[in-house]
Order: C-alpha cells, then structure tokens, then sequence
DNA sequence: GTTCTAGAAC
DNA sequence: GTTCTAGAAC
C-alpha cells in the first residue's frame, strides 16, 4: 500500500515518534488490531504506553528501534492529525490478501471485520472514491458491477436473504457496498446505531442510489444530524416491525424469525 | 468503525 | 442491585 497523504494517518497519541518522509509499505490488515497506517506502526512501536492503554493485551515483543526513535524524537511531538486513523482502515483491508474474499480490475470484497450478520460483505472500488458524494454518472457502470459481484456472492447462501445498500453517512473512507444477510445475527450487533443503520433509510439501496445517480447525477452523504435523528429512531424489527425496547430484547425478538425461516427451509 | 464506562433506566 | 446505553476516547 502506498501513502496518501490525503489520509492523513496519524500518529498513536502516546508514541512520540513522527516520521515527516514516507510510510514503509503496510504489511499487516487492520485485523492484527493496531493501526496500520499510524507512522509509528501502532501499538508494536509503543508496547509500554500500549498496555498502559490497554492493559488486557500485551504486546508481542518490544520494538527497541522505534523506542529509540521516539526517544530521539521525544522535544518533537507534532500535534496529532485531526482525521483518525480508524476511517482508514478499509484501506489497509482491501490491500490484504488474508481479508480478500474475492477481487477482479474494478473491485476488491473483504468480509467486514465485525459482520452484523452471519454473513456480511463490503465491495469495495479500486478507484479512489471516498463516499457518495464523489460519485457521478460515469460511476454507474461501476456502481451496477459492485451490486453484481455483491448479489454473486450472496447466491453461494442460498438459504439467506441479502440486503445490498450504503449507509447515508459512512465513517469508514471508501466507497463500500454492504452485502448483507438479514438474519442480524451475530455478537457484533449490539447498539441502536448497528441496528438503524440497516433498517431505516440510513441505509440506501444498491439499486435506489443507482437510480438516484441516475436521475440526479450525484448523490449527497446526510448531515451529522440528520444521521443521528435516524440513529435515534426507536428499534423495530425489520421483518414482522414490531417495536422493541431494547437491543437485548430486539435480539432475542430475532430468534423467532430465525427459526420460522429455518423450519421453512428444511420443509 | 470499536472500546470503555458513568450514570440512566429498570 | 443489575442491565443497558450514550458519549468520549481512540
């Protein structure tokens, strides 16, 4: 992976090390828990402050290079970037062989790290499209190809349903198209925001936002409020929408639909 | 995006 | 007292 600059990934907060030349190439995916894209090389570099942090980990071994470099550098801390390095992590992902479901010359899959289902996707452009807001009617062949490949990987689980859509506003950099089977069942599900997310108009369609491209030549994210009214709607389900109080109980509420579908599909 | 936790809700 | 969540920190 080579640097953007535009990512401005920024240093872990902790580690005094700043590097102002060039980012080695990234050999790690965001799934080995620290942040890929921080110059310091994340947690690795700082294993005291890193259990400081968190105590419940531990670092693999100490790096005494990068101890020495922060040492070296420690009367030259720069102010952290303002963009957090979190929002990259896509893009660290799709570089990684281990997280690549599967990839062709326009697009990359990976499983996404904390799948709200018991199968989800994210379909990914190559071409450097950071949200919505980038696109235009020349991505539409592109935007048509992403649900394809997306539908064709949601074919190899025939006994589930698939929703394929965009969140309104996206926190992860990247253009990513959720493939994703409608049992919400998995541990990652857990808050409100999880559940709204894919079950209000937060989440746009594969196809209403083609068409919203197609009729309007571009698509706009939501605002920061308007994102939180969704977020804040109160839990229904998405199947029979009967309301829930709760997160625990909307989950256990799943169950029941989870087993209807399963004794139809073994009829 | 997740984790963590204070304090609200029960 | 326990469960749950909102919001800050990362």
């Amino acid at each position: 992976m080579n640097f953007n600059y535009n990512y401005a990934p920024t240093p872990a907060p902790w580690c005094g090390y700043t590097n102002s030349v060039s980012l080695p190439n990234i050999p790690h995916c965001w799934h080995h828990s620290y942040n890929p894209a921080c110059f310091c090389g994340g947690w690795e570099c700082c294993p005291e402050q890193y259990s400081q942090y968190y105590s419940h980990y531990s670092a693999p071994y100490p790096n005494t290079d990068a101890m020495k470099r922060r040492s070296e550098n420690s009367n030259n801390v720069e102010e952290p970037a303002k963009k957090t390095f979190w929002a990259a992590g896509l893009l660290a992902a799709m570089e990684d062989p281990q997280c690549i479901v599967k990839q062709d010359d326009k697009i990359v899959i990976i499983q996404d790290k904390y799948p709200k289902a018991e199968f989800h996707y994210l379909v990914l452009p190559r071409e450097d499209i950071s949200s919505i807001n980038k696109l235009n009617r020349e991505h539409l062949p592109l935007l048509e190809h992403m649900e394809a490949v997306g539908q064709e990987i949601a074919k190899e689980h025939p006994n589930h349903k698939f929703q394929f859509g965009y969140h309104a506003l996206a926190s992860m950099i990247r253009l990513h198209l959720h493939v994703i089977s409608d049992d919400f069942n998995s541990l990652s599900l857990k808050t409100k925001k999880h559940w709204n997310s894919f079950t209000t108009s937060f989440f746009i369609s594969s196809q209403d936002l083609i068409e919203i491209i197609k009729r309007d030549g571009k698509a706009k994210e939501i605002s920061r409020s308007h994102a939180k009214e969704l977020m804040d709607t109160p839990l229904k389900c998405h199947k029979c929408k009967m309301m829930l109080s709760n997160m625990p109980k909307l989950k256990q509420h799943l169950l029941v639909h989870r087993l209807k579908e399963k004794h139809a599909t073994e009829k």
